[in-house]
DNA sequence: TAGATATTTAGATATTTATCTAAATATCAA
DNA sequence: TTGATATTTAGATAAATATCTAAATATCTA
């Protein structure tokens, strides 16, 4: 729903793309993440509400917790995009 | 050479996007390249230096004009960049 | 060599972005 | 309800980015 643009934008961000990494495995809390990175835990809230936005990752609440998970689908889209743009076909 | 960073960062803005998306069709000078915006020459000259530096696009001289092609290698190593992800090969 | 054209480099500026601390909201447990 | 934990929102700030104009560099042609 955001659109291209704001995808490669969420994409264009180290912490953001090992964020992603650490979803292919299992989902997280905001918490769990947060503590794999020397950031302040508002600063991964606002990288999660970007990865959110792009709809590459999905939350869920869960008592205490908010769970996020990868959103396959839209990763498989931007693959997509590259597929389409290598042989002419894409529009971006 | 510049890294999978440089690489995102470069596909992160729109205008350099596009200027992807012309070279599909052919080599084009700065020049013509620039035509395509509304937006002056130094500035698409630096964008033009961000693709390069993130080796998507080459650049060779051919008397006064500089003609830029696109770089179809590192699109399909941004593409297996995402396969790899998807289906948790890859270490980004 | 001089003048014209093509492009880049330099330097300035306004906007965007990543980050922080402090405060607010949501839920749980006693 | 009170206190503890999890997370986000608000507001501030420093760094990065996109853009501009002016000047520099490279090449061609007369």
């Amino acid at each position: 729903m955001a659109g291209i643009n704001a995808t490669f934008q969420a994409l264009s961000d180290p912490t953001r793309r090992e964020i992603l990494r650490m979803l292919r495995e299992k989902d997280l809390t905001a918490g769990e993440i947060a503590d794999h990175f020397h950031i302040s835990r508002p600063s991964i809230s606002h990288h999660l509400s970007i990865l959110k936005n792009a709809t590459l990752v999905l939350d869920e609440r869960k008592g205490q917790f908010i769970y996020y998970s990868l959103n396959t689908s839209v990763l498989e889209e931007v693959m997509g995009w590259f597929a389409g743009f290598i042989d002419k076909g894409g529009d971006s």
